[in-house]
DNA sequence: AAATGATTGTGAAATGAGTAACAAAAATAA
DNA sequence: TTATTTTTGTTACTCATTTCACAATCATTT
């Protein structure tokens, strides 16, 4: 097997690289080199290679990549070619939002269900998907269940992630401004809009030269 | 004028810092060490101290932070007490959440318009915002806008950047699955909730110890 | 088949970020 | 007032990440 010394920063940025194969693969390219590619994303081609290098050998010398062996492999990589369950908890605008987005698209993720506690929402289907009761979800058995989506207003969040991790999921994706507090057996990343909307003014105020965001 | 040598991990923390704060006001605490600070951020209090030793002598020994002159002091470097004026393109499901959203409410930043293409949103308030037409963009004159938000599909990204580029947009927020190509006098930051969960369930695949996110 | 050009993979160097340790200073207690 | 405790600001260190530089290798051209 391989993984375990990919550092994080190459972890992280293996879905973009994923996802920018994929629209190459869907425009009939079937070579690329690691300088090209790094324009693509803009990341320095160094960075690209050495990314690619610590799964082995993937590249040809004198050649490139090939964009489908590439992109193949990095499925099996990040999914390992199993279907990922996700839930999202709480179907508000930005719930709706990811529901519509819907990520089984291009990923081998999906949203199976959803929660919320409006009653006029719970058994209905927003975008394809079963909306639940939120009082069943600390009793239900999610554990097949990858990760939950958090998209509840600031207040719910802690205790929405708690009643999720006993009934079994361990990983969240947080969108909701607040800092949840779970045990080390928990997994949290947290996506916050204003936080990034306020990162991106201060950098726009104190005019970075020419930095490069991501 | 202080700026310029704060490392980007450091700037990209400080919305974060400044968000914690307002909660802190709002419930009366007026003091706070280093470490409490710490322990609600999740971030080593170390990092936090060397953080603000960027921007000079913020606290005072033995005693703490003020949380007051602390948040004001923030708030100067993040917006220079000026409200930053930003406009989001693509009045769908997730722009319709972040208008719902609305960032005023803590920040000093506002969506002050929207634009779509669709005819029937044209000229209506979306939670108060008015949605303007897509065709008038590239010609309206922009230049007090701080930034864009950019929630359009996927494949109109690239365009809708342009036009608000031409209209004298420079920052944008981009939620769509695109690499944006724009000139070096644009910066842009990505917040793709894709790759957000997809680098979530990698993470959990590989079952990083004991990590934590953000 | 040989020569040329392209491009990878990688060790070494440089940069950047996070952590530990502690002196200096201020607050608080005696 | 004096002693003790708290807590900052900062220097030095460690660890992680990025960039550089280039040999090795393969593709392509002649």
């Amino acid at each position: 097997m391989v993984s375990q010394n990919v550092p994080q920063a190459t972890a992280e940025r293996l879905p973009l690289y994923y996802r920018t194969l994929q629209s190459l693969v869907a425009v009939g390219k079937t070579r690329i080199s690691s300088s090209e590619f790094g324009d693509l994303v803009q990341i320095d081609s160094t960075t690209i290679r050495k990314d690619f290098s610590y799964f082995g050998a993937l590249g040809r010398k004198g050649y490139g990549y090939d964009t489908q062996y590439l992109m193949d492999f990095l499925r099996k990589t990040l999914y390992q070619d199993e279907l990922s369950k996700v839930v999202l908890i709480g179907v508000g605008h930005l719930g709706t939002a990811l529901l519509n987005h819907n990520f089984q698209k291009n990923n081998n993720t999906k949203i199976v269900k959803a929660y919320d506690i409006d009653p006029s929402l719970i058994g209905t289907e927003v975008s394809g998907t079963e909306v639940h009761a939120m009082d069943t979800l600390a009793t239900d058995d999610n554990s097949d269940i990858t990760a939950a989506i958090l998209t509840v207003p600031a207040a719910h969040a802690q205790k929405a992630a708690e009643m999720a991790l006993a009934s079994g999921i361990h990983g969240f994706l947080n969108f909701s401004p607040t800092t949840l507090s779970l045990p080390a057996t928990a997994y949290v990343r947290h996506v916050d809009m204003t936080v990034e909307l306020q990162a991106l003014i201060y950098f726009l105020n104190h005019s970075m030269e020419e930095r490069n965001s991501q």
